[in-house]
DNA sequence: TCAGTGACTGTTT
DNA sequence: AAAACAGCCACTG
C-alpha cells in the first residue's frame, strides 16, 4: 500500500512540463475525490520530499495559483510555471484548459 | 479530547 | 449569480 503522500507525488511528478493540473484532479485520481486539502497539505511538505516535486504546476480548479504564497519569495511559483512556457495572469493561468493536465488521462 | 485551521471542491440556499 | 454549508483528513494548541 503506498501512503497518500506517495501517490500524490508520483502524479505530481508526472505532470509534463508546460502543463498544470488541480488538486482535486490529483485526489480523484487517488481515489478520494473530496480530499483535495489533503493534496494541498502533501504538497506543502513535497519541499522535503525526494525527489522534489514539481508543486508550482499545481493549481485549484480555477487555475488561481493558490499556494502561491507558500512558496519561498514572492512570485516564484508564477516564475516557474512563466519559465514553461505558462502564462501568468493576476495569479491565474491563462488558457488553463488548454494547459490543464489530467493525470487520469495520463494513467 | 475538543476545537480550529488549511496549497480544495461540490452542493445547496 | 453570489454566498453559505458541508465533506474531506491530518496537524497543532
Amino acid at each position: 500500500m503506498v501512503s497518500f503522500a506517495e501517490k500524490v507525488y508520483e502524479v505530481v511528478r508526472k505532470i509534463p512540463k508546460g502543463k498544470v493540473s488541480s488538486y482535486g484532479a490529483i485526489a480523484r485520481c487517488i481515489g478520494s475525490g473530496r480530499s483535495s486539502r489533503m493534496v494541498g497539505w502533501v504538497l506543502n511538505h513535497s519541499g522535503m520530499a525526494e525527489p522534489p516535486v514539481p508543486a508550482h504546476r499545481v493549481v485549484n480548479r480555477n487555475g488561481l495559483l493558490s499556494g502561491k504564497h507558500h512558496f519561498p519569495g514572492e512570485n516564484l511559483m508564477q516564475s516557474l510555471l512563466e519559465n514553461e512556457g505558462i502564462k501568468i495572469n493576476d495569479n491565474q493561468v491563462q488558457d488553463f484548459d488548454k494547459v490543464f493536465w489530467d493525470p487520469m488521462q495520463n494513467l
